[in-house]
DNA sequence: GACCGTTATATTTTGATAAATATAACGCCA
DNA sequence: TGGCGTTATATTTATCAAAATATAACGGTC
């Protein structure tokens, strides 16, 4: 039945992919990844925890959860040191919506590079024939 | 006049940005540095020239022209070694198009990001005020 | 045939970035 | 008090991509 929907990529075998990212006063402010991070410490209650399900260093993730805060001029996520279980980290309200609003406007930007990707012509090449040639 | 054009970025101090690249099946065919390598390829007739004018090593500029020519299926450009000014680099048909589709979508690209950060609210911080709290 | 500036290719070196490691502080609990 | 798992931070190490370097081939000109 001729696949009608997912990556058809419009025949020529091509199709357009890109990246989005929010972009704050030091660079990047929220990402794929930053989001990704911050989904893990909601499920994890741990930076260190959250880290590892990722395979990234724990100064990394906390580097960019400190970029995140600073540049949201509030935390996204509220981490406390000792007590029982050593310490933890917890999305707050801030942090939650930042998920919320990324993941809306990735789908959106998705969708975009979906419908460019249809609307991409079948090939690049053709005939290229170059005529008799000159000299 | 409260500036009514350009980045305003909503208030919130944040932007939307984002990359964009034509996908092939080793990877990246068509990106921003691509397309410009070709640009500066048609300006000079010679990829040394148009390497150096990037601040691109040689090599780095024709790893990226040979994965484009190999992805493509055709030259994007036509090579030529020795002769009286040594040689040259030559956009075809195929690069000249390649080209012009590039930045016809990178156009619709970056309308969208703009009009995704004019669409952004004004800003992910509030209150934040976690209540009384309990236990 | 020697020279020139180019394309073509391999190898070495560098530099930026992430990872790994180490250490300290925290606060509860046994 | 000592131990635990965490956050927090600095320092060292490793990785890998980009750059730098080197060499050859090409085909015109002189």
């Amino acid at each position: 039945m001729k696949n009608h929907t997912s990556q058809d990529k419009g025949g020529s075998g091509l199709k357009w992919r890109g990246r989005l990212w929010l972009e704050g006063e030091e660079g990047t402010f929220l990402g794929y990844g930053r989001v990704v991070l911050l989904e893990r410490i909601r499920e994890y209650g741990s930076l260190a925890q959250a880290a590892r399900s990722m395979e990234m260093s724990y100064k990394h993730a906390w580097d960019l959860l400190d970029s995140m805060n600073r540049q949201a001029g509030c935390k996204l996520v509220e981490t406390s040191r000792g007590g029982k279980s050593g310490g933890g980290a917890k999305l707050t309200v801030t942090g939650e919506r930042a998920i919320a609003v990324f993941w809306e406007y990735h789908a959106r930007f998705q969708a975009v590079l979906q419908e460019m990707t249809e609307k991409l012509g079948p090939a690049l090449c053709e005939m290229e024939k170059p005529d008799g040639g000159q000299s």
